[in-house]
DNA sequence: CGGATTTACTAAAGCGATCTAGTAAACGGT
DNA sequence: ACCGTTTACTAGATCGCTTTAGTAAATCCG
C-alpha cells in the first residue's frame, strides 16, 4: 500500500478525453470550453477531490489564493493577546469566504518583516500582505511599492494618497473620547502610559492629552515597552511624587492590571483614590475587581474589513482608497469615577 | 522604472560562468563542485540577495515548505488566548529554522478542521499537520491516518502505537500535583470549575481528583464552556452552599478571575475564606490582586517541541513515537493558604 | 605509461500548472 | 456555394528549480 502518486491535471484531462489545457480553462472559468465539456470536467474534479497543485500555480505566476500576515513581536510586547487572537479570526472569517487562506509568520523585528515581504513576493507565495503597527517614518511602505505588492495597512491614519490604504481607526477621536470622559468627572492631572514612541498610536493620543493644557488639564505622558514591570515602576513613581495625577490611562489592559496592583499596594484605593482607564479592552478587564473602564473596539470587524480591502486590490486590480475601521466606544466600569478632592 | 524581472538561478549561472546545475550544487552542498566553485558561486548569490524561488522547489521536490494548522476555535472559548499566541510562537520559532512556514487556519468546529485537513493534503499544500485538543473518541486520528499524511497531536498522554505521534503534557500528574498542594495546605472539600467534559485533559484531571476521596477529600466537578459567565454562576452557587468548598480550581485564568470576583463580591476574601487556583497560567494572573496561584508551562516550548517531532517525520519519513513535552510546575501566588477553620 | 577511476562540470529532462498560438469544424451572410 | 468568422478545442512553450545522464580532464595505480 504505497502512497498513491499524486493526480495532476493530466490524469483529469484523460479522464476527461480532453487536453489539460482544457481542463485548466474549465477550471479558471475562462472561455474556451463548451458549457458541456466544463461541466463534465468539473465533476470529474469533484469525484476524484483533485485541486491544482499551488506550487505549479504559484510558478507561472497565477494567483497564490493566499495573503501574508508577518508579524513583528520583540519580545511579547504585542499588548493585548486578544487583540490578536480576534484580528486574526476577523481577517481568516472574510477570507475564508474567497476561499483565500493567510499565512501567518511571526519575525522579531521590522527589518526581518520586510524580509519575508521580499521573499513571499518573489517567489509569488502570497496575493496580498497585511501590514500592522505604523511608524513615524515607516519604512515598510516605501519597500511595498518596491516589491509592486499589493497590501493594507491597519493604522491609525488614512494613508497619504498613492501609498498602502489603510483600514484605520482614528486613534485621536479614540484618545479624545476617554481623556474628556475623565475630564468631564472632574479630572484635572491625567497621566498616560504609553507604548513606545515610535509607535504612531502613542504619539497621536499623546498630542490630544497635551492639547487639552488649554482646557486646564495637566497632562503626563511616560512611554513604556508596554511590560508589567516597567507600567507598575511608573505607577508607583506617579503615585508618590506631591502632585499625583488622579487618573492614570494605559495603553493597555495588561499595565491597567498592573498600575492597579500597585495603586491598591501602596493604600490608593480605585477608583476613590485614583481612577485607572486603559485604551484596549479584554475579556479580564470586565472581570476584575474593580472592573477597568475601557475603550472598545470591534477587532473581529477591523480584521474583517482590512482583509475586504485587500482582497477587492487583489482581484480588481486597482488601488482603493483608505477606509475608517470600526470606530471604539467607551466602556465605562467601575476603576474610574470623580476624582475625591473634586469640588 | 518598471519592476526588474526576477533574478532567477541562471542569471546567477551567468555571472558565475557555470552552468544552472552547478549554482544548484553549491546551494544545496551537493558534491559536483569544487571547493573553490562554490565559494565564487556563493558570494554571487550573497552579493545579489538572491534566494531560490519556494514556488520552483516546491514543485520539483514535492515538498511545499509549509504545515498547516486548523484550529477548531468554536466561538471565542479557547480558553486563555496567551496559550494560543505563545503556542504559535513556539511552532514558528522552531519552523523557521528550517525555512518552513505555518499556513494557519481558524475554522469554526471538528468536521470543518478535517475538511481543510483534506483540502490541504490533495493539493500538497503542507508536509505535516498540527492537531491540538483531543477529545476522546477523536475521529481526526483515523482520518489523517487515511490521507496518509505528516501530523503530531498536542495532546495529554502518549498516543496508542501507531496513531498519530503526540507531545504530550502529563495532565495527571499536573492535577496531581495541583490538587496535592491544596491538599497538603489542609483543604479537604475541593471544586473543580473545568471546562467541557469531551475534552481529554478534563477527564484526566477529573479523575485525579475522585481518586483523592482515599485521601479523605472530597471532591467536586463542574464541568462548564470556558466562559466567565459560567464560571461566575457556578462559583456562586458553590459558596452558596452549605457545605461550601474550602478551595476552587479552575481551569484556566479567566475564569479564576471571574470566580475570584464572584466570591469577593459575596465577602468571601481569597484567600482567608475561600482558596482560588488555576490550571492555565498568564501574565494578568501574577498581577491581579490577590495574584493566582496557577500550574505554569511553558507553552513556547511545548510548540518547539510539537515543530521539532513534525519536521522529523517530514524530513526522515519515519513515523516516531510519542514524546513527553515540558513539565508544568506549580506557581503558588497568594490566592492560596490554609483554609480559616483548619486543624 | 596506459587503462580505470575520480573529479568537476554541462546538457537536458522533468515537476504541474497556465496561456498563447494554431487548427479543424461549425456557422453565417450574401 | 463560397469566404470570413466564431467556437471548441489541442499542442507546446513557459515559469525556476532539481537531478540524472553524459563528458572531458585530472588522478591513481600496478
Amino acid at each position: 500500500m504505497t502512497s498513491a502518486k499524486r493526480v495532476t491535471i493530466a490524469d483529469i484531462a484523460r479522464m476527461a478525453g480532453v487536453s489539460p489545457g482544457a481542463v485548466s480553462f474549465a477550471l479558471n472559468g475562462r472561455p474556451g470550453v463548451s458549457d458541456e465539456t466544463r461541466q463534465r470536467i468539473l465533476s470529474i474534479v469533484e469525484e476524484n477531490h483533485w485541486q491544482p497543485s499551488s506550487a505549479a500555480r504559484a510558478l507561472v505566476g497565477a494567483r497564490a489564493n493566499t495573503v501574508g500576515f508577518a508579524l513583528a513581536r520583540p519580545a511579547r510586547s504585542l499588548g493585548s493577546e486578544a487583540f490578536f487572537t480576534d484580528l486574526i479570526a476577523g481577517i481568516e472569517s472574510r477570507l475564508s469566504e474567497s476561499k483565500v487562506s493567510l499565512q501567518l509568520r511571526l519575525v522579531t523585528d521590522i527589518a526581518e518583516e520586510m524580509e519575508v515581504h521580499r521573499q513571499w513576493r518573489s517567489s509569488n507565495q502570497v496575493d496580498g500582505i497585511i501590514l500592522i503597527d505604523p511608524r513615524d517614518d515607516d519604512p515598510r511602505s516605501d519597500r511595498i511599492a518596491a516589491l509592486d505588492a499589493r497590501a493594507v495597512l491597519i493604522g491609525s491614519k488614512p494613508s497619504p494618497e498613492g501609498a498602502v490604504p489603510s483600514v484605520w481607526i482614528a486613534d485621536d477621536e479614540v484618545a479624545e473620547t476617554l481623556f474628556s470622559y475623565l475630564a468631564a468627572l472632574g479630572h484635572t492631572r491625567i497621566a498616560y502610559v504609553a507604548g513606545p514612541a515610535e509607535l504612531e498610536h502613542t504619539r497621536l493620543r499623546a498630542e490630544v492629552l497635551d492639547r487639552m493644557a488649554a482646557d486646564g488639564i495637566s497632562g503626563d505622558v511616560i512611554t513604556t515597552d508596554f511590560s508589567p514591570a516597567r507600567a507598575s515602576a511608573v505607577t508607583r513613581s506617579l503615585l508618590s511624587g506631591r502632585l499625583r495625577p488622579t487618573a492614570i490611562v494605559y495603553d493597555n489592559d495588561v499595565m491597567a492590571v498592573a498600575g492597579l496592583r500597585v495603586a491598591q499596594e501602596m493604600g490608593r484605593a480605585a477608583p476613590r483614590d485614583v481612577s485607572i482607564a486603559s485604551f484596549d479592552d479584554s475579556v479580564i478587564a470586565g472581570l476584575i475587581n474593580p472592573s477597568i473602564t475601557a475603550m472598545t473596539r470591534d477587532t473581529f470587524e477591523l480584521g474583517e474589513q482590512a482583509a475586504t480591502l485587500l482582497l477587492q486590490q487583489i482581484v480588481a486590480g486597482i488601488n482603493l482608497p483608505s477606509a475608517q475601521g470600526p470606530t471604539p466606544t467607551l466602556t465605562a466600569r467601575e476603576s474610574t469615577a470623580p476624582p475625591a478632592a473634586a469640588s
